[in-house]
DNA sequence: ACGCCGGATTCATCGGATGTATGCTCGCGC
DNA sequence: GCGCGAGCATACATCCGATGAATCCGGCGT
């Protein structure tokens, strides 16, 4: 399997070394096969390996482009390797997310605009009374996505975002409910949310580490004791 | 663009759904093609595009199979993301680094065993006195590269490893070389090792603070101030 | 000036042909 | 009986040529 690794390399090649930049156009897929010396089958799969990563985006009848290869969108594209876990390899990725939620939350405290902080406590009153599953997780990421986003960091927020993804949470929310769990952590939103109107950097890490804390302790209990199918 | 995604999306499924779980092989091409109801041309486009991203292997002359869809090798393949930043995105690669790596000190300097931690110390030592660009590389990416290591978490070890890959790093090494800041870099890392020798989580944290905010000041400097060409 | 239409361009998908690496079986020789 | 190598079947690797579909752009008519 050398040919078509050799034009994802190659390409890599061409916008690392920048012959080609961030919105540009490649050469058309026969010109470009020709150039690098093979066939246009063998070309698109390296072009389509590339295109799911984000690296370029194809758009039929115009050309193939270079995206912005911008830092947030390409740990974006890491979400769809995310959906591949399962069960005890969520700890690992919960476990880093207790390490970079609280430090987001420590930052936000200090760097989140007043407005902000409060459209926060807003967010998190939306809430109904008796939640769907769907409700829970869509408040769930907007909350701590909104904090994430304080940090200013466009990165460390795709990256948040992305190391509990869509599937792992709802796994997890469902979880939750069947333990009765939902009220303590929805309360631990609201103290999150309290720290940082309080300014306080300490407190919000404290919190945060408690709530993801929180997580990784239901997370491990269901998992030596599986009563639901996953 | 439809065919050749949703090939990649029914694959994905069937790995996500356990039809298909590590180390098993999947149909031959033909057959899954003719399954998928599309043509091998674009099949082997999907296969390609998730063999990038290290969740299927192939191998010629015996069948493409399913990769054990280890959460750090998954990450791993994000070196190949990474690699494509360069400059000012750098910065957001490294103000993740100061949140990760001073936590996976911490956790080193109380989990660590103590015979690790000495050889740490010899690897320290082991540099020669003018060392080469490379030589420090490859240092600098064994001493965080054990640190995180004895956090017992392969994700956060992939995770740190990718962050700042080796082209990164090495552009880096080569520019605080020009403005003597090699010293300083290494007394941090031998101060990191010493506060793991004592057992002093906080102390760890704090060396290990200052060691990437170094960094971070250097580059963000460099940045302003481009001497040399990237 | 505006909008419609058709040709040119470019990617999307297909089917089949040929090359090449791998694994397995069979039979030879010890 | 056992090891070993030739040969065959299998499955991926690569290429080619043709047809369909989406987009872009320029010309034409009103």
């Amino acid at each position: 399997m050398a040919v078509t690794d050799d034009a994802i390399e190659a390409i890599k090649q061409m916008i690392v070394a920048g012959e080609l930049g961030p919105g540009d156009r490649l050469p058309r897929e026969a010109d470009l096969a020709d150039r690098l010396g093979l066939s246009r089958s063998s070309l698109r799969e390296a072009v389509k390996a590339l295109t799911l990563i984000r690296v370029l985006t194809v758009r039929q009848g115009d050309g193939t482009y270079v995206t912005s290869l911008d830092p947030a969108m390409l740990m974006d594209a890491l979400g769809f390797v995310v959906d591949f876990h399962r069960d005890d390899s969520v700890l690992q990725f919960l476990q880093v997310r207790r390490i970079l939620e609280p430090a987001a939350a420590a930052i936000a405290a200090i760097a989140m605009p007043r407005e902000d902080i409060s459209a926060l406590a807003v967010l998190l009153d939306e809430l109904p009374a008796d939640p769907a599953i769907e409700e829970l997780v869509a408040n769930d990421i907007e909350f701590h996505g909104r904090i994430a986003a304080a940090t200013g960091n466009p990165l460390l927020c795709s990256l948040l975002e992305t190391l509990s993804g869509r599937t792992q949470r709802a796994r997890m929310w469902r979880g939750l409910t069947q333990d009765t769990a939902v009220e303590r952590t929805l309360d631990e939103h609201r103290a999150i949310q309290r720290a940082l109107a309080s300014r306080d950097p300490e407190a919000a890490r404290s919190w945060a580490t408690v709530h993801i804390t929180g997580l990784e302790d239901w997370l491990r209990h269901a998992l030596t004791k599986p009563d639901e199918p996953a």
